[in-house]
DNA sequence: GATGAATGAGAATTCATTCAT
DNA sequence: AATGAATGAATTCTCATTCAT
């Protein structure tokens, strides 16, 4: 994700590898997660930082700014959670329980809130979605290409969709305190998992 | 006590069947459709009803008030929606069709996002999420009950948390412009429906 | 006080008699006393009438008409317990009484800050106390004329003050929490009045 | 926790010698001297200091920062005077100059209205009066304690609440346009006074 | 690098008042 | 006698942004 790095569409001060730059950018992603990107003001994300409101408008121009840093080091350490996964000798289960439980989904749910009033970033996040998708397919592609025939089998493309969704349901209602047919939803997919790649014990 | 003959105990100000008070409403369900949760203000709402914004106060004292008249409207639309496709011959079928394509999903993301910033609302929609789990729960466990031992069966309250999971994940992802996958993943949908509920024809 | 029977001065609707006015005159002086002057705008008023706003301006067409006729009924209310302490057999003492801890001193509190802001009413207030300071002096100098030679007397016109001014700064302070001093000045005017005006026992 | 570094952690914007601030806080005194506490709002302070509402939200972030401000400022103006008054050599009749005429007592009362409604002011003010009072009752003991044993001695305590309700009481009526009796309480506690400190002469 | 000052816009309310029925 | 609807003004506060130092 170095999408940022080239930059300097109108003046970027503050260099990448600043301090306190970092320190804004961890105080946002906190002030988003617990009171929703709405509350990201300059002056919220400055109080919860211990720093001047100038300052934050010193490194971050504008919010869309802001908010792109900050939604970049979320994509950055997305990525590097999936790479992880996938380095794992179980990529697919390793996955499914990134989506389904990983503390990231929280965040995801307030950035496509935010891509919905934001075009700026909503750029961005679909450009990250995309290649996240695409990446998976292709993993997938490798792991259960042969399967697709199988009466049980599905496109690689498909089950990432799938698992991504289902993750997000049960991570979205859970928020909300619903929680009917979580646990069998979960099941389903574990047992669907066994059947399209029997663990190897 | 009898002071209360006038009755202003709980100033329902605006009777439910106003058509001013419809007006606000449906100015701002399109306001959330377009421009997100964030932007149904007094003022935005007022602009989009060609009304003053005062008059919105006066109809909806908070805007927690008004926000919850408009959940509310929608849900009850909802409600119908689901119990025409209840009604077909087909409801399974019916319902995923209703959760991967319908209007509804814009605005039941725009909800969910509302529901975890402000309890009044949250409330009132995990309860209606929760009603609506219950009832499929009940409608999937008539239609599918006998399938749970197939290999490929699935309890009837996991369908439907699935269901609602990948019809709202394809729907977030298009409104994002990504769409990798989605094909797949409807396809996948269909074939498992057939196997599951095998159809007559 | 039948300052406001003969009126009319714009229009009167609601008759003095009504029970309805009367409630609406209740509910005021008790949103004044536990919320201050300030609190006392229709809408309050109304809630706590269990009526609806409108109604309230039925009966008093402008705020200062409303708080008029409460500041008049409390004047009323004032009269009549003064009245009562005078036709005591110890008018003086009994008069201190009043004006040290009559829950009625709460309320001249707002009315004076009311004053200040609403010149409709100041008149009335003026009036009001002009009227019971002249009452007074009257008083005093029917039962301590003859002291005022002495070598700690008063004259009437400035005992009437003083006990005022006492037992107002007494109530006023008390509300703030502070009270250093006030029994040592209540015991020095209950000895004073002593030697002005040995008790008969 | 060392993040503090740059320390905005109480944000005290406007540095206490700011000239803008004390404009606003001049300003303020003005409006509710002229208008009562209760009208002094953004509004009508940036009216009257020829300000933009918004720039004094920008010193003071809430109305009771404000208000706060302006009853410090005054109860500093009004210890100076106090203590000037001490320094003369004739404490109790400076004070007693000071109670019943300083223009002080205008705003004391404003004060005391506002400390009823705004709990966060009320606490300032009690303590200021608290520490007022024990002052002058410590000096009051120095000065007349041998006289409490005299027919018309007072303990130091209640004369000073004594001396502060009567000179208070005369301002208040005063501002009311009700005078009766006034002349004749200032004489009646001047000649109090000399009884109890006969003047060197 | 960093910061204080300033500002215009907008948000959520509250209110008094008017008017038509 | 009573009431619903409507409205303009004010209030408190938050925010993004600009600018000068």
């Amino acid at each position: 994700m170095s999408v940022a790095a080239h930059g300097a569409t109108k003046r970027r001060i503050g260099a990448e590898s600043s301090e306190t730059r970092a320190l804004i950018i961890e105080a946002t992603e906190l002030v988003i997660r617990e009171e929703g990107y709405a509350a990201a003001s300059t002056r919220r994300v400055a109080l919860r930082a211990d720093l001047k409101p100038s300052l934050v408008h010193y490194y971050f121009p504008t919010t869309d700014d802001l908010l792109l840093a900050v939604f970049e080091r979320g994509a950055a350490q997305s990525d590097t959670m999936i790479a992880a996964a996938i380095a794992t000798g179980d990529p697919v289960r390793a996955l499914w329980r990134f989506f389904s439980d990983e503390s990231r989904t929280a965040l995801s749910v307030e950035y496509l809130a935010l891509a919905i009033r934001r075009p700026a970033i909503r750029e961005k996040i679909a450009a990250h979605s995309e290649a996240m998708r695409t990446e998976q397919i292709a993993l997938f592609q490798r792991l259960i290409g042969e399967k697709l025939a199988g009466p049980d089998g599905c496109p690689p493309a498909g089950l990432s969709v799938i698992l991504a969704g289902i993750g997000r349901a049960i991570f979205m209602e859970g928020a909300l305190g619903v929680t009917a047919g979580h646990s069998e939803a979960i099941a389903w997919v574990d047992q669907w998992l066994d059947r399209l790649l029997p663990p190897v014990d």
